[in-house]
DNA sequence: TCCAAAGTGTGACCGTGGTAACATTTTATT
DNA sequence: AATAAAATGTTACCACGGTCACACTTTGGA
């Protein structure tokens, strides 16, 4: 992906709708960003690291995630193409990264300056309210991650997943979006411990499962059960 | 407090810092705003209620909760004068607050209608920035809180808090800033829970403590056991 | 000053889920 | 097709912390 691959990119995202390709064309100089590669795993940045840029993930799939003293993993949020990192950190008090940034799948990113982010707030209005709604929307990933794990069960944190699931797939039978190792990193629990509870969920008959699939059996129970 | 009086405590605000007292009179019309006062325990905005007004904190003190299914809290963050509140939900793709907000104490707040919020942007570039920086901090609270309570244990719970303290204070002898039933909140936990375990800390000759301070008595031990 | 209400200490009981260890299956590599 | 590596299933053990129940203390109003 050259220089004028990833204006294409940029000049369809939304935060840049305002430009014109000459004016992006003539913002972007080599000293304000840098494109690189990760491979899956890698990673982005670390946990307490300074942030120096806002990053656009060009492709692949990134991971943010908590880790604690013994080194359990909680997946706070997956991002994709177009979305954009390290955004709040440019504008906050304090700029190092509160978590860890990784690949999880081969990725592309666009490391844009902070310089250059201020002075793209500077020239452009949209650019800046598009910013702030990405910024807020952040709060609100953050906020429902707390939700979803304040909720002190691994079985309720299941039921949460499969309505959430169910919906957008429209079926009872539900394909598993990544591992069930990543599944237990999701909900920050042991792989052991959802296993263990997904036996108990099929015994008590609300659910079938084999390893990519979950049968949601018994809505009626799935439902009064929250 | 009449309308000078606030008018007031927005000039030294940083948010209003290149208004001059001429301007912010002009903006704000009656239609704009709306001052209240709420009494302690009083909710100021429901969980999953639509937001329409960044709220300014004029006095008093304001708690952020998360109650999940079966009714136990957890304190998000407790906010004071001058700080804002809902200005995140004012920009984002969704509109609705994701915890309940409630006083903390008798609190008068100035409620600022998203409409005033949007001519302020339009006006006054560092009143825009300084709101993404707030929004910004926010991110940063979530993520500290997600950090707080992704470490399992009460204990480990306790420790962090006592650190913290003890920094702030600058003793040994760490006074509760607020009722233990309070602090479990925080901690979202039992208060019962909490009780217990600050007997077997003390039990483990870590700490000491009565109803309104703890001392720290084994400090090495304390940070070991991290 | 009295009393109700709220906060606090304490204990018994036991379910959820972490830990560790191993077997089994699937996937990737040569 | 053969082998290593990763993911998955399964089990026994037991500690942490939720629940409930009650006594005691402090606080704030009348």
């Amino acid at each position: 992906m050259n220089h004028q691959d990833f204006m294409a990119v940029l000049s369809s995202h939304s935060l840049f709708a305002d430009f014109s390709n000459q004016a992006l064309n003539q913002v972007f100089r080599a000293h304000y960003y840098e494109k690189r590669e990760y491979q899956k795993d890698q990673v982005i940045h670390f946990q307490n690291e300074c942030c120096r840029t806002m990053d656009l993930i060009l492709s692949g799939r990134v991971a943010v995630q908590n880790l604690d003293s013994e080194g359990n993993v909680l997946t706070i949020s997956i991002f994709q193409d177009g979305d954009v990192l390290g955004a709040n950190l440019i504008f906050s008090s304090r700029n190092t990264y509160p978590m860890i940034v990784l690949a999880q799948s081969l990725a592309v990113i666009l490391h844009l300056h902070q310089e250059l982010i201020l002075e793209l707030c500077q020239m452009n209005r949209t650019f800046m309210i598009g910013l702030m709604k990405v910024i807020s929307d952040k709060t609100l990933i953050l906020s429902d991650k707390i939700n979803a794990i304040s909720m002190k069960t691994i079985r309720q944190c299941i039921i949460d997943f499969l309505r959430y699931e169910s919906r957008i797939q429209k079926s009872q039978i539900v394909r598993l979006p990544s591992s069930k190792k990543e599944l237990a990193q999701r909900f920050g629990i042991q792989r052991s411990s959802l296993s263990r509870e997904l036996n108990k969920m099929r015994q008590d008959g609300l659910i079938d499962f084999d390893a990519k699939t979950i049968t949601i059996r018994n809505i009626n129970n799935l439902n009064e059960s929250s």
